[in-house]
DNA sequence: TATATTTGCAACCGGTTGGTTTCATAAACA
DNA sequence: TGTTTATGAAACCAACCGGTTGCAAATATA
């Protein structure tokens, strides 16, 4: 069972989850009534976003608040920042190149 | 066939074989040496990562070079934009805390 | 021209995924 | 206590995924 952060987020509807409760904290029930599903089927995603720690529950009474664990999602900035790097110096050079081009203009 | 750059990045070989050519093309045969696996295997995360366009070919004689699409790395960074507003708002809050700890210590 | 090299594509296969229906459990409430 | 409500778990299923093998096409090379 292969359970990572990205797998995770791969999903259209767990990212609308995600979105969804990444403000404040949500029963299971209140998160189904925005989709298109069964309630059963949110519970899955759900289980899925607590297994890679992405979610965190909080029983209250027979209800179970489920709200995003928003430092988790920094693994995958953390990710990005490789090509964050890259995606910054080409902008550099396309600005040394566009600087060269208008002091040719001169 | 559902084709996203979230689809796209959730295979850990496909994220391998985007940090490979991030910085230099690499033809099919040169990035499957790099892994256990096959190279129609390599050949087909190459055409899942075509598809939505987070790769550009590049034909030389036989030769095909595939290099990173970098422009569409970022729209994993902008759908993370929206957490990330949040979790500064977090640390901002956790700053006042910390900051009204002192005070009080004072 | 005959042969070797580089590549993509089709067919197949076992495991996974996302969904459903059904059921069990626990808390709230009449 | 019996009923309603909120939830998770199990069993099942069709579709998809990542891998393989085999083959065809195009280019380079002898």
């Amino acid at each position: 069972m292969r359970r990572d952060i990205f797998q995770a987020v791969a999903d259209p509807t767990r990212r609308a989850i995600i979105v969804l409760i990444a403000l404040q904290a949500m029963t299971p029930n209140a998160i189904a009534e925005h989709f298109d599903t069964t309630r059963q089927a949110v519970s899955k995603h759900l289980r899925i976003l607590t297994e890679c720690e992405l979610v965190k529950q909080e029983q209250q009474g027979r209800e179970i608040y489920y709200s995003l664990e928003i430092n988790k999602m920094k693994e995958i900035d953390k990710w990005l920042e490789q090509f964050r790097k890259i995606w910054e110096t080409r902008f550099n050079q396309l600005d040394k190149v566009l600087s060269t081009i208008k002091k040719q203009k001169k």
